[in-house]
DNA sequence: TATTTTACTACTAAAATGGTAGGAATTACA
DNA sequence: TGTAATTCCTACCATTTTAGTAGTAAAATA
């Protein structure tokens, strides 16, 4: 039951350019590379995952880098984490109609609960609450 | 952020031992393996685990096995999956005095209200309840 | 004594995690 | 027009974790 590295580091990620977001520039990940102590290899690995989710408009080249395409105070903690991290499933029974014994099981109500419960707190915290 | 089969694979046989809590008699793992069709030497191992918890009174040699120490109301599902899996920690910040930056760290409280809302809604579910 | 069962330790295969490496495409600017 | 900086994309790899297996000692019963 772990958050991984790819969650905290796309969420650092998120936050750094929530910090800058009144500037309006291009931030390469080489700069927050360095100012966060990741790998830019890693941190591009993991970009694209949120990219996937259209979190940014970015440029490429020469002063390019990503900025976020919503106001900070858009983006829920939960929809970031789901990104990165592909899914948050506790179980994977849980997820849209996986599992055909759904109905019959015992235990599906305490997962789906279980499950419900982190989405949802997830989904009620902003990325503007932790700049 | 998976719950794992340890943790799974435990409930089941607390599930089984709690239906069979009237009875009075002592449970072999060979019958829940049978019943629950999970190998009887990764049983063997989870309940290791569990036996550290002392959920349990054991009788070794014929016709021993185990029976539940308390009713199966008197049991959280919280502790049965903390006893499984080691610990619920989301992050390894979250644990008892484990970051020394805990208090400047803007995401820390994020982490530590995603931990609590999990722990809190397992130890809110009694064994009883899944029966 | 033979059988059944827990108790305990060590080993192992497969999957997930946490990266690294290399290169193509694009852009700004000197 | 050339070069440096950057995103974009794919493939690879080492370590750790997960999910088991194997073997054996100790205890209990008959």
């Amino acid at each position: 039951m772990k958050i991984s590295t790819k969650g905290r580091y796309a969420l650092s990620m998120m936050l750094y350019l929530a910090r800058e977001y009144d500037t309006n520039r291009f931030i390469s990940l080489n700069e927050i590379s360095k100012q966060e102590n990741i790998s830019l290899k890693y941190l591009e690995k993991i970009m694209l995952n949120l990219k996937k989710a259209e979190f940014f408009i970015t440029l490429k080249g020469k002063d390019g880098g990503y900025k976020l395409k919503r106001k900070p105070s858009e983006y829920s903690i939960g929809e970031i984490i789901r990104a990165a991290e592909g899914n948050l499933e506790v179980i994977s029974c849980v997820g849209d109609n996986k599992c055909p014994r759904k109905t019959k099981c015992k235990t599906y109500p305490l997962w789906k609960g279980l499950n419900d419960e982190i989405n949802d707190y997830l989904d009620s915290k902003l990325l503007s609450d932790y700049i």
